[in-house]
DNA sequence: AACTTTAGCAACCGCAATTCT
DNA sequence: AAGAATTGCGGTTGCTAAAGT
């Protein structure tokens, strides 16, 4: 579909010599230097006299989600994918909202997270994604994993030396299990080094809390509760399951094709 | 090796909300 | 107060690279 090599004008260009399409170089840094000296806002000014044949909404979409300096690149932690998946439950669509809540992360690409990771699951076990049966495969299996990965990669805790410390976390596998969704562990590989490899936050505070009463969620997307709570990445409280591990290969070479044994997730279907 | 399919992501679109004149 | 301009949001599209056949 590419037209670029069709006559003057291909599919990105109209009558107006409006510029569409992926950026060049040169209209990033042109967009960088206008911003960097001028500040943020009246884009369609901005294009104009930055001399970007770009939309003033194209412009602001560009430095937003790519040019913007604080904005984070690779891979979501454990950590950030962990809030996505709580907070989304909570507000459902409300990317922005989320987004909030990540800093460095767009809306733009945790909605892309959200439709081409989680979405894929839910069409793999032929449920839909916004049904409570998907929530509760991700808050049982995907969700307690991913603490559990936390937990494990997070740096020993100091013992505290004031009341203000955080208290430590217990070892989330060590939590009762739910009586309806207790699991047969399946073999583990060795993909925890995988996960190492993508742990990059080191600001990452978990503070499970283990035996805490069920806090129902104001507005809960789903109207599930969840019981344990730790702190986003702004100290804001988060509560989440207090559920059992299974022993999954979450974490594997799959990581992105498969989340979880699909077999054992039929009672989610039934 | 060539072709097809899939996954990931940047960018666009339409619409609603907000701000400006 | 009203219309225009701008901004923000969520859904969708389409390109590219990787994976599969």
């Amino acid at each position: 579909m590419n037209s670029n090599s069709k006559g003057n004008m291909n599919m990105y260009e109209c009558e107006s010599e409006l510029r569409r399409g992926p950026w060049t170089l040169e209209e990033d840094n042109l967009l960088i230097q206008y911003v960097s000296s001028h500040g943020e806002g009246r884009w369609n000014s901005l294009s104009k006299f930055a001399g970007l044949k770009r939309t003033g909404k194209s412009c602001r979409l560009r430095w937003l989600n790519y040019l913007k300096p604080d904005i984070k690149r690779g891979n979501l932690t454990p950590h950030e994918q962990l809030l996505i998946l709580e907070l989304h439950s909570k507000w459902g669509n409300r990317w922005s909202k989320i987004a909030q809540h990540l800093p460095g992360r767009t809306d733009n690409e945790i909605k892309n997270y959200w439709r081409t990771r989680v979405q894929k699951q839910a069409r793999q076990l032929k449920v839909d994604s916004n049904s409570k049966k998907f929530l509760e495969a991700i808050r049982t299996f995907w969700m307690p994993r991913l603490m559990e990965k936390m937990e494990q990669n997070s740096p020993p805790m100091s013992p505290p030396s004031s009341s203000s410390a955080v208290p430590s976390s217990p070892a989330i596998s060590q939590l009762a299990p739910p009586d309806s969704l207790c699991l047969n562990p399946v073999k583990n590989s060795d993909s925890n080094n995988i996960l190492l490899e993508q742990i990059s936050s080191p600001s990452m505070n978990l503070t499970a809390v283990k035996n805490q009463p069920e806090i129902p969620i104001e507005e809960s997307y789903y109207n599930v509760g969840f019981p344990s709570c730790y702190n986003d990445m702004q100290g804001q409280e988060i509560f989440l399951p207090d559920c059992h591990v299974a022993e999954i290969d979450w974490f594997g070479e799959d990581l992105y094709s498969t989340f979880w044994n699909t077999d054992e997730l039929w009672q989610f279907r039934k």
